[in-house]
DNA sequence: TCAACGTCTTGATCGGGATCAATAAAAACT
DNA sequence: AGTTTTTATTGATCCCGATCAAGACGTTGA
């Protein structure tokens, strides 16, 4: 409060045409004139703080958000209390898809931080995108990655151990920084060892255990949220499971 | 060969609006008319046997593909041979929608039994549905029923045991075959143990033990690829992890 | 400043499901 | 027909990661 001024509404409200974000997010692909239109359909809310939700499990779907700064989880939360983590979403990433179906949340989301968000009418996003054909290839390529997204996750659920998970994990969200020109190797972590224990399929002690091994295998050094990637040549190797096949025969 | 005749050529090129799947499928919502322009895109090759690629992994992306007779599987293959089961396609069901975004299949998939697909080029499909706006709308609804599914098997994956994770697959099973007007509680699995265990994070001998201890407790009867649930309403306890809610305390 | 709470770490133990191994039963091929 | 190959079942053992437990560290609020 004192000597400098907070953040200006005047900041978040830039719209998308001078969006540093623009090529990851909707706009992607569209003309001058065509960002324009966009533009006008999306609300630019002051921004929510840590714990905030943008909506909840059963919320009437209307809208689609996009991170403009800051994170937000999504997640599944199971009658006794838990929860399954779904996604981490950073700036760019669009959220809510996956209620378009049935015009209802079947997940909720939650502010990790201070974060400001983008709201999409879907309305009026579908009618726009019926006017302009770039922008409904753009939906369907948005809707499209999301499920290779997902794919991907089942794949590693599926099929990876605990250390190769985590190392995905901090690979995917090392190359979403670089995308956004923030460092790759150096990061903070918005979400609790928790969370990403959920969202691995992990409990968190093992989660810590892993930190704590990558650390004294020199792969990284850790503390608390802090992160600092020393070796994604060596990381990468991890995910592919290294030493497991080091250790079998090779395959056909 | 002898006595009748092979099935007709002719009972294939049933056009969608003859289709007993439509209201599973694509048209659902259209009106008469716009469902006779979708069918003119859509081809209708001649049946795949069991083994039969629809595509492959890294082959380039022209089409989806609807199941209309038979089932097909899609796999991430992985460098050592072994393969990550992604999905298992029924009548009705659309295959390929996570190879739109970048024009590139990431999967493969493959037919489980001698199978009949109503093939639509993407671009086509796309073209037209920028001028039919129900169109437009049930490809966005597709797209996101995807994401849906995708994120309900995270859950499976992340949070539930084996007895829960078969539970689940087989009452999926069930359902699908339903909403097709099949039995819900009498079929053949047209996929082996291990492509089972596969999809659900498992291995062949969980799947295999699973399978005895659940005719052991009466939820089922099988025998080999036959399979006649017994107790839906038990079996859905099972995936809701009954006793191990019970041995535990209440949540908050 | 201290208390109270939540988050993270570390250690000890346990168990579900993977893995190894062997047999049985189908299916595919000749 | 028999032979080979694939698929499924069952048993025995092992190990990764969950769970239980305790302490360290941070953060919040009076």
């Amino acid at each position: 409060m004192s000597g400098r001024k907070v953040i200006s509404f005047e900041n978040i409200k830039v719209a998308c045409k001078g969006c540093s974000l623009a090529t990851l997010c909707l706009p992607m692909g569209l003309t001058t004139d065509d960002v324009e239109k966009l533009d006008q359909i999306v609300k630019r809310n002051r921004p929510l703080h840590r714990g905030d939700h943008l909506f909840r499990d059963g919320d009437k779907f209307h809208s689609l958000y996009v991170v403009k700064t800051g994170s937000v989880k999504t997640y599944a939360p199971s009658e006794d209390g838990g929860e399954q983590v779904l996604g981490f979403h950073l700036p760019g990433e669009l959220i809510g898809l996956d209620a378009i179906e049935s015009a209802t949340h079947h997940c909720s989301a939650k502010v990790l931080e201070t974060t400001a968000i983008c709201e999409i009418p879907f309305n009026q996003l579908e009618t726009l995108s019926n006017s302009i054909p770039s922008l409904q290839h753009q939906m369907y390529r948005l809707l499209s990655r999301e499920i290779g997204h997902d794919e991907d996750m089942l794949t590693l659920l599926g099929k990876k151990n605990a250390e190769e998970r985590l190392a995905a994990f901090l690979l995917s969200l090392s190359e979403r920084f670089k995308r956004r020109n923030l460092s790759a190797t150096d990061f903070y972590l918005s979400m609790s060892r928790h969370e990403i224990g959920s969202y691995l399929g992990l409990a968190v002690e093992t989660v810590s255990r892993l930190f704590t091994r990558f650390q004294d295998e020199a792969l990284l050094r850790v503390e608390r949220k802090h992160i600092e990637l020393l070796d994604l040549k060596r990381l990468a190797n991890v995910v592919q499971g290294e030493d497991r096949n080091n250790r079998k025969r090779q395959a056909t």
